[in-house]
DNA sequence: AATGAATGAGCATTCATTCAT
DNA sequence: GATGAATGAATGCTCATTCAT
């Protein structure tokens, strides 16, 4: 498989999958309120409702809780697009319903996100290429998205902006998890989509450019 | 003023100046390499030239140097940004000036961006606030050169569209500073500059959308 | 309960008390030497047989060992007393008994009653009062002594007088222990307590008054 | 000369004694109000109202401090009953005049008096000796008063007697400096000072002994 | 003589990890 | 499988002392 394993000491799997997922959760929230550097294993494992003894029993070291929260994390968003996705493809609708559901999954899951790009770096040479890749991924999911459009006519693009693009939608989703406590006075998570939906398939309203444009035919 | 002051021992201003520039310089290497929190006080009086006693004698506590290292990185990139955009203002030209020098100093500070956005949170509830501020203060003077071009009829843009491109464009600096790992392999810094001012001022080419407007006429 | 609790992180109760008479036992025998500034926390816990580690599994900071230590010695001394004083009451006798014992205890304990006279003041705005009232408690309790014999007409004395004699009888106690270097050049431990309960009990030997009573006989 | 001298670099003698004045003075403030080990020698300087760099010129080490501020303590106390009690000698009331005034000074003094006696023994080995040899001359004081007075035919005291009761008003003098804030709810000074003189000349009045005395009669 | 910047040994405290029960 | 007591390396920070100016 694709996954960096994190090695635990008990065999039964079911039961390794249920400790790991008290442990995330637990994890997740504690991350959130100080980050992975100021919260303790101990603190981790009360959180999970287990001793610092299991805790140990289910990794090897706190880094891999790190790991762990953070694979959790893009699994639940991959996920969400995934499904969403699925549906209609290769049409202007689809991208933009794509575009809102992952602006929403980024609210909804805000603190998990702001979690894993303050730590992401705290993770080992090991682990750290894996979980980019991950976020590659997802960029991909966009570009495969335009890309779709542009094959069936529905959007003009070469490589590059099909590209850059990716990247922007995937950018201005995290901003709205990263910079939410600014964003929030100014928009609506639905002001906030339909803003950047627009500005992105319209662009910006260039008075004198338009104007010459027009008047030339 | 306004600054939140990190208290020093020493008295002579030029040397406490130049002591924390070496410190800080000192700093962001480690940062970069390793985090704020992997970086030992031990380290950051080494890199700095001198020893902890000495590095003691010039801030408080080790949060003092992050928010002395989150302080210069806003002045640096304050103080480059102001120079450009005094020039030309209120027209095309200067916005998108405006938008290349940011881009450019944001690839030139990367190192300095990428460890402020991943260690800020690691501020205090005291230095937080003031550090986000000085965040909006920069957001701000994009809404400002933004706001001149809509004055002076350049561009047709509701508030509500000032404000996010604002965000937008501050976002995608960030952006390159900190995904720069990943858009190297597709860009260059002229290419991504070029294609995002592109994208930004004219949007997305939308094929159908466009074909029926040009029908219409 | 009127105890000021030190906090343990370990749990079982039987431990934490064994741990904790280990640590005040090593304590003692240290801050008798050099103090309790001068005495570091590993040498504590050296001295009590475990790691630094384990120390701060039994309190939370330096200064509740010197707690602990004050708190134990008091415990010891008035446990000591309380034996000795519940037999005969009221009697010149059990006072004699009490007064012996106490100088006695204060003997034996000398390294004890020599560190806490000489580090409380070291316990913070938090612990120092409940040491002190410890102290007003083993006054007290000559206070009661000497009440009861001034009820059962073995003493005539009045309010004041037993106050000032029961503190009186305190602070010889710990005149023992505390300049017992200069003292036992001398005097034995029982010529004191013999020379102390005399003096206390028939008071100096002042020749005109007793040329008067002579003259009246 | 008697005294362990301190070295200072400074020659003239005339500063070396101003400026020492100054450090005592400020050293004993702060003494008092955070012991000796909780002063910094930054502090001492500061308060004496200069340098550091300056503090060093007049002592060799912190301990240096300590034992000026011990010495100037007991050189002040010996002065003021030195004084009172060249007069009238060999009398009851020189006797009596002599504890009052001991235990005045104890009053006057009972911050200096308290800073001395917890932090002597963070005295070196050099230099406690020297310290305790100034205690006990001034015991000898009191061992020559009552001496004195038994020579007169005053007071009737085997030498040991002397020798005890000696330690005993020395002992109830810093008793009072020591426990005034337990004293001062019971008795004022002068309070304090009738009634130790009392019991000291008159004994405890016992009842019953006395009875069957007379009855024997 | 006075200053105060520099030094670094030293200290209290934390916390990831282990392992006997 | 679970527990939690034990460990000790690591770290932030202090402060007595020195020495160049």
């Amino acid at each position: 498989m694709n996954k960096r394993e994190v090695q635990a000491s008990v065999k039964d799997e079911r039961l390794v999958q249920k400790r790991r997922d008290q442990m995330i959760k637990g994890a997740v929230a504690l991350f959130k309120q100080k980050g992975f550097h100021r919260t303790t294993t101990r603190e981790i494992a009360k959180a999970a409702g287990f001793s610092i003894g299991t805790l140990y029993e289910y990794i090897r070291t706190k880094e891999d809780v790190l790991y762990l929260v953070c694979d959790s994390i893009y699994d639940h968003v991959s996920e969400r697009l995934q499904q969403d996705l699925a549906l209609k493809k290769g049409t202007l609708d689809s991208l933009k319903l794509g575009i809102a559901n992952f602006f929403q999954v980024m609210d909804e899951m805000q603190a998990e996100v702001l979690v894993m790009y303050q730590e992401v770096k705290s993770l080992s040479k090991d682990a750290l290429p894996y979980v980019l890749k991950k976020e590659m991924e997802m960029v991909g999911m966009f570009e495969n998205l335009l890309s779709r459009c542009v094959e069936n006519g529905e959007l003009h693009l070469s490589e590059k902006q099909v590209e850059i693009i990716a990247h922007n939608i995937f950018v201005q989703g995290q901003m709205w998890g990263f910079r939410r406590w600014a964003l929030r006075k100014l928009f609506t998570l639905e002001e906030y989509i339909e803003l950047q939906t627009e500005l992105l398939l319209s662009g910006i309203d260039v008075g004198v450019t338009r104007d010459s444009e027009i008047s030339e035919k």
